[in-house]
DNA sequence: TCCATATGAGACATTGATGTCGCAAATGTG
DNA sequence: CACATTTGCGACATCAATGTCTCATATGGA
C-alpha cells in the first residue's frame, strides 16, 4: 500500500511504542512533541513513521491488544483445571497492565482494537463458564459480572505491584483468592 | 474575588453539569462547542460562567468528588456494624458511578479534588479497618488491595446496572458478597 | 573506511479550539 | 404588561498543535 521511504530502526521503534505508552497513560491528550521529547526522539521522526496522531494512537493501541491476546493464549494448557488456566492469565497479563491502561483511555472505538478486544472477552467468557462448570464460581452469579471482575483484578494487581506493597507471586495468588473465596 | 456580571440560572448550570460529565465521560478532550450543543447551551454561555476550559472541567471535577463525598458520609449511622456500613456506602456511591469515572479520567492533578479524593480514601481504610477488626476482611491482606477492590467494585456495579443486567439492590449484594466471601 | 540512509533540528503554513465582544431575542419577575 | 437581565448567535483575534519540508549530522552495514 504505502511505500515508506524510510525504514525505522529496532530501537526507534521501542522507544517511540514504550514512551507513547508511558506518556498517553499519564495524559490521553498528551502531543507530539511529549511523545517525541520522551522517547528522546525528534518530532518529525514520530511524523515520518505515524504520518498523523491518529495513526500513532492506533498503531500502539494495536500493538497492545495483540500484546494481551497473545499473552492470554501463549499460557493455555491443555488437560488444565480451569482455576489453573486463569493463574496461567492472571500471570501471563498482569505484567501487561499499561497496556490494558493504554487500552482503556485511548482509541476506544478503532474497530481493530474492539475486534482483539472482543476475542479477549470471547476468551475470558468461556474460561468463566469453566470456572463454573468445575465449582469455582457460582451458577448464579451473572458472568458478565465476573468477566469484570477478572479485568478490575488485572488492573488492581498491576496497581500493587507498581505500588511496591506486592510481588508479581503475591498479586497473582491474591488476585485469584479474591475472585472465589473472597477477602474473609 | 470576581463579582460575575451575570448571575447563572438553576436550570442552566444543571444542564451545563450533566452535559459535562456526559461528554467528557465519552471524549475526555471533547470541545467547548460540543458541551454547549449537548447542554442545550450557547458556547459564550459557557464561558460566561466557566471562564477556561479548565474552570469548568475543575468545577464539575470539585461538584462530583464533593457529591461522592457528601454521599458516603451521609450514609454513615453510629452503632452500625461494618458490614451495614459498607452496604449503605454502596448504596450511595453506586448511582453516582458516572461522577466516579469523570473524576478517573479528568482533572487527576487539580488539588482540590486530589484532596477530596484523600479524604475519601482515608474514610474507606478506616472502615476497612472495622473490617478486619470485626472478622469481615482477612487481617493478612494489605488494606490498600482491600480499598481498591471496593473502589473496582463500586465502578463494576455501576456498569452492571447500566448495562440493564441487575438491579440496584441486586449489584449491591453481589458486591458485598463479592468483597466477603467471593463468587465461589 | 566509505556509503547509504535514518535521524534531529528548525522553519513554515494550516487548522481547529479557545476566549472575547456586541447585539437582538427570550425569559422570568414584579 | 413592563422591566431587567440572562441567553443565543455570530464575528473576531489569538494561540497551540499538527503536519510538511529541508539540510546537516549521526549511524550502521559492506
Amino acid at each position: 500500500m504505502s511505500a515508506r521511504r524510510h525504514v525505522i530502526r529496532p530501537a526507534t521503534l521501542e522507544a517511540i511504542v514504550e514512551a507513547a505508552i508511558r506518556v498517553l497513560n499519564a495524559n490521553a491528550g498528551a502531543t507530539m512533541s511529549e511523545v517525541a521529547a520522551q522517547a528522546g526522539v525528534g518530532r518529525a521522526t514520530l511524523h515520518r513513521h505515524f504520518h498523523t496522531r491518529d495513526d500513532l494512537v492506533s498503531a500502539i493501541g494495536i500493538r497492545c491488544i495483540e500484546d494481551m491476546n497473545a499473552a492470554v493464549r501463549a499460557e493455555a494448557t491443555a488437560g488444565q483445571s480451569a482455576v489453573d488456566r486463569l493463574r496461567s492469565m492472571f500471570r501471563a497479563v498482569i505484567p501487561l497492565g499499561d497496556r490494558y491502561s493504554f487500552l482503556g483511555t485511548n482509541c476506544t472505538d478503532d474497530p481493530r482494537v474492539r475486534e482483539g478486544y472482543g476475542m479477549q472477552l470471547q476468551w475470558v467468557m468461556a474460561l468463566v463458564e469453566d470456572l463454573k462448570e468445575q465449582g469455582d464460581v457460582d451458577r448464579d452469579v451473572p458472568s458478565p459480572w465476573v468477566a469484570a471482575q477478572i479485568d478490575q483484578l488485572v488492573w488492581t494487581a498491576w496497581n500493587a505491584i507498581a505500588a511496591g506493597y506486592l510481588s508479581a507471586d503475591e498479586a497473582t495468588e491474591l488476585a485469584l483468592r479474591t475472585l472465589t473465596e473472597g477477602l474473609r
